[in-house]
DNA sequence: CGTCGATATTGATGTGTGTCAATATAGACG
DNA sequence: CGTCTATATTGACACACATCAATATCGACG
């Protein structure tokens, strides 16, 4: 297989481990740095957030500039970049777009940062 | 209760709630930001690998541009910013300055993420 | 004290990114 | 089909940041 999803893993893997293994390549590092620059914005940190105590654990987007203070631009840029990332899932239902947490990924994330 | 430490210790136990909790607000969200984007670079993340994996969980700055394959003054800043932002800790001996891991601060960033 | 090696800081430069206004697209509903 | 609302995209702009060369600082050692 090719080396676009494995080696996250892989790095994800190397991140955590302890004295002996060897350190992240810079391949690998890049990896895991996309994933983590998805999360390290506090408007991202804020949507993910906003989501977690959503009832249903999940929330439309026209409901976000609001409570976020930004244009409905700003905000649809922020929720593609945390797609992008995988770290959530979007539905469209009729005119609305829904959006969900994926907390393997958001899990994956937690492990690039140690054990 | 001031709001400089304590908000980020807040913010972040605020971030791995469930359902039902109040959602992040913008200064919460900016210290953990602050945090995770200190993270969130391949080369720091390189460094941070480096140091888990050295032997006596220490290296000297002066090992690292090598590997790195980064100029001297680079490294220096980018060490600058990973102990700014608490997550290394920097012990001079004689002409040369080592790092260490702090592994709360890690454990906090990575609690920011999720449970 | 003066020199030398290691580290830190400064200044300059190119690239990345958050933001919004304007515009385009998609879907519902007369 | 045409209009209306929600969402996505484009373009522009300002600001942040990674990088390096040059320079300054710091500590050791003659």
């Amino acid at each position: 297989m090719a080396t676009s999803l494995p080696l996250l893993d892989t790095a994800v893997a190397k991140c955590c481990s302890a004295t002996g293994s060897a350190p992240l390549a810079r391949d690998e590092a890049d990896a895991v740095a996309r994933l983590l620059k998805a999360v390290a914005d506090p408007v991202r940190l804020q949507i993910i957030s906003i989501i977690r105590c959503a009832d249903g654990g999940e929330v439309c987007a026209c409901d976000l500039p609001s409570p976020l203070g930004l244009s409905q631009p700003t905000v649809s840029h922020h929720l593609k970049v945390l797609v992008d990332a995988g770290l959530l899932e979007r539905e469209r239902r009729g005119q609305w777009a829904w959006f969900r947490l994926v907390p393997e990924r958001l899990e994956l994330a937690r492990r690039a940062l140690g054990t």
